[in-house]
RNA sequence: GUCGGCAUAGCUCAGUUGGUUAGAGUAUCACCUUGACAUGGUGGGGGUCCUUGGUUCGAAUCCAAGUGUCGACACCA
């Protein structure tokens, strides 16, 4: 068959996958071979691949494709997550644009619309996977909210609630004002801020200002027409509507003057006590601190300590609410700007600094999160913690890379409770259940089904039927689904002794971001823990964010992000996946150059011509096999066990761009360019049947070791190397490669010499600007200590003859490899200054190499302390730089003498 | 502010318990359009291993301090 000089994947990719799903090769089911399991992290159901994304799964791929072919059942679990906020959002936003307000739906209507989005949207990343080439087991697709997972959810629910970890309860939590939902404190992320510091004027109260009187020499009072004042520094001038104390230290001097009045809430004309905590920091601002119990987490706890009023001034989307009295409606941003104006028109501004700080914001809708009190449900996560911790510390869990383990144990460390529920409809709805008791108090029950709820609801109050129970508005956090994940997906929650769960469960690895470890992956652990009693995993991969060249995170804003499947589409898949991988070890970002890309792509091609090459050759049975081919061969079959055995390490230790580096040097340097050269029969020349067979054997092995990088081009060949039956697959195929024993080790070991010398050989041409037609010849000055691979040596450094002489030429160029000399004549292009300069130049080296060996050497300390072993390499060292020395200055004197 | 990671060739990184005057890929330069491949071949150049001090016979490697950088967490309104 005719193959073209250039790879084409295009159509290479999509017929081998469809081949593979064809023959339904990505399936998995439970049998008595050992299982190799991973749960894919869940993409948003809704979302399109990016960057990110091409990373995580060509990392998940390799590794499943590289444990099914070590002959393990190997099963890639794919799925979406339903992602509350994110989707919830993106569905708020389609049914505005066609002038629908989430709030004229019904709950119902609302996930009719939701659905809807779903279905259109849904699984389109899990398509653009297929492109890059993942053996998920499709058949096994999950869905976070379909109905085995909805299931598994409710009845985690119920369970937690009923052994007493979730609670209902009044907090402060982090509020989302755009999606309008309560968040946890994982979904908060913090940013600088360049904003301002107001200081507003608190005037003491009139019936206060007589008796406002010096306390303390260090008292700052101020004083204008109106009378005296407390000043105030605030970030948050529109929350002064919500004040209800203004708080000093007592131990502030400056403010002792302020203790037991009462000053006015500017503006707002309020009357509010000056309450003493000392909580409040002397040295910042003027010490004298607003405290707003409803908008913060330290003022609520002042307002509960000194029973201060909770005055709520924002409605849920952020706009000032009745409570206010004033700006009623207005957004809270607007406000800020417009009530600094109104207070310096009013000259009750004092002043207005620059100030640097940091604000939360939602991870998700990117709003700036505001504190509020509400009615929230909680799950107490100190017992979590403590199940989850240990596994990891003592490394029965294993992080790559460790230093994640710091991160994990600090946060576990410092666990708080965590808030479950949203206030929003996408997503598992909290099964509570609200009633009136008997004597009209409202209560609940948590149930699993309406049913068994009105059941425990009738033990309260007999008198219940189903109409009376109301199920909580609230939905879960997506987490809460998401954390079962590895359970779920096995359906292990609600069947914990099916066949699946018992055979898949640990999985094996898990390739994820380290931004998400608190989110999920530590979650996981608890879930694990809490329900199968064992760990959800045993490896860990973090991978890197995927940044841009200059070290930027790819952004859409920035429009650094490339368009994966357009990378796909320019450099075939396995050069993608290969871009990916050549820069990406565990836990360092990668710095992502489409150049890499194209290095993908170029090996694709050098590849794909080897093959072309091997492929072309014509075999003659009568041929007797050379012995430069028997070597070659015998070579090239311990270079291979040496570099497997490399890469089984690399592998297991979880370096996977090193073995990618590894693989990827055998097949360019090692096979390409030296074995292939050296067994490549001369042009239109048939080879023997011997060599033909082993190359073709060494290009099956080598497919192999490459198939879980580049499973395209891998398979492709694969199939074109020998008659495979319908049905074959590399996929299937196993590596067998003994371990390297000492033979071949000094096999390769005599190779890199005698590659040395070819490479001589070479470097004299090029100096000499020899023409590679050109044939030379070699002198091997007083031994020849690698003259059973002469016949190499004449092929790849086209040379004619090698001789063993006691004299070299006087027209020759010299080098040496190790202690040996080695001359090859030039005639008339040798230049005895620029030869005298060369060997000059490498005799003032080795003798300084030599000079540290000595210096060493009479070091008595060092003969004393050092390792035998060490001692003795240096005195090889020593003897062999003295040969070398000697055999250099003899050649000098003999080409000064000229 | 607390804790942690990192600093090696122009760039991205290896360097496994301390032991050759430190390696790879890429970029760069020179030569080569030979018959698998110019998406290629051959060869070359390129490093004060961040700084300073210490431990040691011996330090890129261990310790301390400093500088730079990245990250996690916590924050003063």
């Amino acid at each position: 068959m005719e193959l073209a000089s250039k790879y084409d994947p295009k159509e290479v990719e999509s017929k081998w996958y469809e081949y593979w799903l064809d023959h339904k090769l990505f399936s998995s089911k439970p049998d008595n071979r050992e299982p190799y399991t991973i749960v894919i992290p869940p993409p948003n159901v809704t979302g399109v691949l990016h960057m990110g994304h091409m990373l995580n799964n060509t990392i998940q791929d390799i590794l499943v494709r590289r444990a099914r072919m070590e002959g393990k059942n190997a099963c890639w679990v794919p799925g979406t997550d339903h992602a509350s906020i994110a989707t919830e959002a993106k569905v708020v936003g389609k049914l505005a644009e066609q002038g629908i307000k989430k709030t004229d739906l019904t709950r119902e209507q609302f996930l009719e619309h939701a659905w809807d989005w779903t279905r259109e949207h849904g699984g389109i990343i899990l398509k653009q996977l297929r492109k890059l080439g993942c053996s998920c087991d499709w058949d096994r697709t999950a869905f976070t909210m379909d109905e085995t997972r909805s299931k598994g959810v409710i009845k985690v629910f119920v369970d937690l609630y009923r052994k007493g970890y979730i609670y209902r309860g009044v907090r402060m939590v982090n509020w989302d004002p755009k999606a309008q939902t309560a968040l946890s404190d994982e979904e908060v992320v913090y940013k600088d801020e360049h904003s301002k510091l107001y200081y507003l004027k608190y005037y003491v109260a009139p019936e206060d200002q007589a008796s406002i009187e010096r306390k303390d020499e260090g008292n700052v009072m101020h004083k204008d027409e109106k009378g005296y004042y407390a000043v105030v520094a605030t970030t948050r001038p529109e929350t002064i509507m919500g004040d209800s104390a203004m708080c000093i230290n007592p131990e502030d001097v400056k403010n002792t003057w302020l203790k037991g009045k009462h000053v006015i809430v500017p503006l707002v004309n309020r009357v509010i006590p000056v309450i003493e905590d000392g909580y409040v920091d002397i040295q910042f601002g003027t010490g004298c601190l607003k405290v707003t119990p409803a908008h913060d987490v330290n003022d609520h706890m002042l307002g509960l300590k000194h029973h201060l009023e909770t005055i709520d001034i924002f409605n849920d989307d952020g706009t000032i609410s009745e409570a206010a009295g004033l700006y009623v409606g207005q957004d809270r941003m607007d406000v800020r700007k417009q009530i600094a104006k109104d207070l310096t028109s009013a000259g009750l501004m004092e002043k207005i600094e620059d100030y640097d700080n940091k604000v939360g914001f939602s991870e998700r809708t990117n709003v700036p999160i505001e504190p509020k009190l509400s009615t929230q449900w909680f799950l107490k996560m100190q017992h979590f913690a403590d199940i989850a911790l240990p596994p990891v510390m003592d490394d029965d869990i294993e992080f790559y890379p460790k230093k994640y383990k710091n991160t994990y144990r600090h946060w576990l460390e410092n666990i708080k409770d965590w808030c479950i529920s949203r206030q929003l409809w996408w997503g598992h709805r909290i099964p509570a259940y609200y009633f009136r008791t008997a004597d009209g108090k409202r209560d609940f029950v948590v149930a699993e089904t309406a049913e068994e709820a009105l059941k425990l609801a009738q033990e309260k109050n007999a008198s219940l039927t189903a109409a009376d129970l109301e199920q909580e508005s609230d939905c879960l956090d997506t987490w809460f689904s998401s954390w079962l994940w590895p359970i779920s997906v096995f359906d292990g929650i609600n069947h914990p002794d099916n066949a699946e769960i018992k055979y898949y469960y640990p999985t094996s690895d898990l390739v994820t971001g380290p931004d998400i470890i608190f989110f999920w992956v530590a979650r996981m652990i608890m879930a694990g823990y809490e329900y199968r009693g064992q760990m959800p995993f045993k490896h860990v991969y973090f991978t890197g964010i995927v940044r841009d060249k200059l070290g930027r995170k790819m952004s859409k804003s920035l429009g650094n992000s490339p368009d994966p499947l357009k990378l796909i589409e320019q450099y075939g898949a396995d050069g993608v996946r290969m871009g990916m991988m050549l820069s990406a070890p565990a836990g360092n970002d990668i710095l992502f150059d489409e150049s890499l890309c194209e290095q993908g792509r170029n090996f694709n091609n050098k590849i794909w011509n080897a093959f072309r090459l091997v492929q072309g050759w014509q075999t003659d049975d009568s041929l007797a096999t050379p012995e430069a081919n028997k070597q070659a061969v015998a070579w090239f079959t311990a270079k291979m066990k040496e570099v497997n055995a490399i890469m089984d390490d690399q592998f297991k230790t979880y370096r996977i761009s090193e073995a990618l580096m590894t693989v990827y040097r055998l097949f360019w340097d090692e096979f390409s360019s030296w074995y292939l050269e050296m067994v490549k029969p001369e042009y239109g020349k048939p080879i023997d049947t011997a060599t033909y067979q082993a190359t073709l054997h060494f290009f099956d092995d080598l497919l192999k070791m490459l198939h879980p990088f580049m499973p395209f081009i891998t398979e492709e060949l694969w199939q074109h190397l020998y008659d495979r039956k319908d049905g074959e697959s590399i996929m299937k195929a196993t590596l067998n490669i003994a371990a390297p024993n000492d033979d071949d080790k000094k096999l390769c070991d005599e190779m890199e010499q005698v590659k040395q010398v070819i490479s001589g050989v070479r470097t004299i041409r090029n100096q000499k600007n020899i023409a590679p037609k050109k044939a030379l010849k070699l002198q091997a000055v007083a031994a020849n200590p690698y003259a059973a691979y002469d016949d190499i040596v004449k092929k790849m450094a086209n040379v004619e003859s090698v001789e063993t002489v006691s004299d070299k030429s006087a027209d020759a160029s010299v080098f040496m490899v190790g202690t040996q000399e080695y001359a090859v004549p030039v005639g008339d292009l040798i230049d005895v200054k620029a030869e005298i300069e060369k060997q000059e130049k490498e005799l003032q080296h080795l003798e300084g190499f030599l000079a540290g060996i000595q210096k060493k050497l009479a070091n008595e300390n060092f003969i004393a302390h050092a390792p035998e072993a060490v001692v003795a390499r240096e005195r090889k060292k020593q003897q062999d730089s003295e040969e070398k020395i000697a055999a250099l200055k003899e050649s000098l004197s003999h080409l000064k003498a000229k």
